[in-house]
DNA sequence: AGGCAATCTAGGCAATGACAAGTTTGGCTT
DNA sequence: AAGCCAAACTTGTCATTGCCTAGATTGCCT
């Protein structure tokens, strides 16, 4: 017998446990919120011991603040590229809905470990994405400083995906394309036309 | 003597456990959030045995349910005497900033029990609210239809109030007054002039 | 005065988070 | 190539919690 037919009979280490603890948390997050997530839960997912996940992250805290870093991390990346403030925001939008999990544990703080360094850096990097798509706002465009222009844009593309991942807005748009009514609403916020609407006086 | 010396030695009915519950619950959500909610705890609290609140509220679930039945109906009780969509943008804001506990647990479906019936009949009642506010906008206005511009406002004014309870606006708005803020915002979305600014081409 | 239902107490069970030792293993040094 | 060390993982334990069941107390209504 060769004994070398390394099977799944479980090695000892499992190779990449914290990848898959953190994707199990995704999974449980993403379906019922981070108040269901069990530490013990997601080491039965993962086929080790109850206490194997701490080793990776120390505690609950240490989870959440993880996937709430990487989430960060990932946003940064996501409009990093952006073309413009509007496009930002449709990045964003469009991040919330494919990231339900991370979105939702970046913003409740309650549940992260605020001064972890990981996260503050990441937190750090989106920031600073955020505030390039804001400086590309021609000042004059509205009378108004970019920074008031960067808290409305905030605002309003937080403020849809959160709606929208709560299911508060399935009235409303019903099927429509999420992306695009949000595309009509930053056209209403920043006067320059985003969709062929009606009659401009 | 005064029989009615009813001194504090605990009287075996509380006498209104249902509220003090509710409000220690507020206070512990307010400071560290639902998912420091202990039911045990709330029943220390008010010195009575760690079974009691059950009997008011069934479960955790239930006692998040009510929270967020009483949260829509102050909202709906809030928004119902504003003026034009954007001061109800602005009670929307204040009633965040004033009841942040019930806000949380409003706006957190994982934590509440979807089918109870005094639930959706707060919901339904704010969301009334809501759409009244938003009929009085000019159709008009802005080339839109009143429901995008119902969501508009709704996103502009759910996205601040949760950025801000989140502290994620402590820098950009600073020390200034959240309402103030809001009202310029809410100027920049419905061009009619909030704030003495610019040209209006 | 009697009785009833709501309110609250007491006890118990399974599950969880966190902690403290031990055990196995891969990789690095020598 | 042998040995060793630290990281990865396991096992065991404790306090706490949610929730269930059964029993005690009390206000209220007739």
């Amino acid at each position: 017998m060769p004994p070398a037919k390394k099977p799944a009979a479980r090695p000892y280490h499992h190779g990449d446990l914290r990848r898959a603890v953190l994707t199990a948390a995704l999974d449980v997050i993403a379906v019922d919120g981070p108040a269901a997530l069990s530490l013990r839960d997601l080491a039965r997912r993962a086929g080790v011991s109850h206490a194997a996940p701490a080793h990776h992250f120390k505690d609950r805290t240490g989870l959440l603040t993880a996937i709430a870093a990487e989430g960060f991390g990932l946003l940064a990346a996501t409009l990093a590229d952006a073309s413009d403030l509007k496009d930002a925001g449709v990045r964003y939008v469009r991040f919330a809905r494919e990231h339900p999990a991370h979105f939702q544990v970046m913003f409740t703080p309650q549940l992260l470990r605020a001064d972890d360094l990981e996260l503050a850096t990441a937190r750090a990097l989106a920031a600073d994405a955020l505030r390039t798509a804001v400086s590309a706002v021609r000042p004059d465009d509205l009378g108004i400083d970019a920074r008031l222009a960067g808290v409305a844009a905030w605002s309003l593309a937080h403020g849809f995906a959160t709606l929208l991942l709560g299911h508060n807005l399935d009235g409303p748009v019903g099927d429509k394309d999420p992306e695009e009514v949000f595309r009509t609403l930053a056209a209403m916020l920043f006067r320059t036309g985003g969709k062929p609407d009606g009659p401009r006086s």
